[in-house]
DNA sequence: AAAGACACCTGGGAGC
DNA sequence: TGCTCCCAGGTGTCTT
């Protein structure tokens, strides 16, 4: 479900509703997702203030004093704060009740999210690894060229791969492609430092039209506040199979790559 | 080292 | 109504 700008909305929603919020309890209703969510964190942060929320990644922060609880969406996750007396959902696997009498809610049917946490001073290792963040100045074409000269992989599944740039998921790849006019199935290796430069700011700026519209709602993504992202209504290739290009009336085509559905047009995207 | 395949899950929609 | 099949916004790990 959740691309960077979907965690970026989430992000931003949260902090308003838990910063300087006191933890009275931790619930653990289904302790396996991706990993085993850890079983002490009921007596880790019980008392604990929530000092700040931020992303990483697709990763969300929240910040402690003794640490960090980070989260993943995974495939289907969503977050809402809720008053404590609503029921539970049948998804929703964590709960973190705050001392005003809210609820900070984990939902997750495919379970393919996480609840982990670091303590102060460690990095978890699946943070090691993570290229930029393609928001940042470090992200740029430079360095999309330099990374990719070698390479035989196609320019769809390089974009995706976290190692490279993180936050471009199965929507914003496509997206980010028809924009800079590069078909998907080019060498990523073969792609010239000029046309980096296209594709580096084509993604910088989706994904920042996408985190002002609230992200992309398809199915059920939505806010903390329970409202839809209105980016769907803007996206150009995405699930638009058969539909005309609205660039040069081609014909939108949806091909499998890396076991994914890639949405292009064969006529301006080369 | 790099690319590709597979695995983990549930639910919604299409077609019969 | 209900069944079967296909599809889905991610990513770590195993296999070539």
């Amino acid at each position: 479900m959740p691309e960077l700008p979907e965690v970026e909305t989430t992000a931003r929603g949260l902090k308003p509703l838990v910063v300087n919020q006191n933890i009275t309890s931790i619930g653990i209703y289904r302790p396996k997702l991706r990993w085993e969510i850890p079983k002490h964190l009921p007596v880790t942060l019980k008392n604990q203030v929530i000092q700040g929320v931020g992303r990483r990644a697709k990763y969300l922060l929240v910040n402690f004093e003794r640490g960090t609880l980070v989260l993943h969406l995974g495939m289907s996750g969503s977050i809402r704060v809720v008053a404590t007396e609503l029921p539970l959902k049948k998804h929703e696997h964590f709960e973190m009740t705050l001392d005003n009498n809210t609820s900070l809610r984990f939902d997750d049917p495919r379970r393919f999210g996480a609840v982990l946490w670091q303590n102060k001073g460690e990095t978890l290792p699946l943070f090691e690894s993570l290229g930029p963040e393609p928001l940042t100045y470090d992200f740029n074409a430079s360095y999309l060229f330099q990374r990719s000269r070698g390479k035989t992989q196609n320019i769809k599944t390089f974009i995706m791969n976290s190692n490279i740039v993180v936050g471009v998921g199965n929507i914003y790849a496509p997206e980010s492609l028809f924009l800079a006019k590069i078909s998907p199935k080019t060498l990523a290796g073969k792609i010239s430092l000029k046309r980096y430069q296209v594709l580096a700011q084509s993604i910088k700026s989706i994904l920042s039209e996408a985190i002002e519209k609230g992200g992309t709602t398809l199915k059920d993504f939505s806010g903390v506040d329970g409202k839809p992202g209105y980016f769907s209504q803007e996206l150009l290739v995405y699930g638009r199979v058969d539909a005309p290009c609205v660039r040069c009336n081609g014909t939108i085509k949806r091909i499998i790559q890396n076991q994914r559905a890639t949405y292009y047009c064969p006529k301006c995207q080369r």
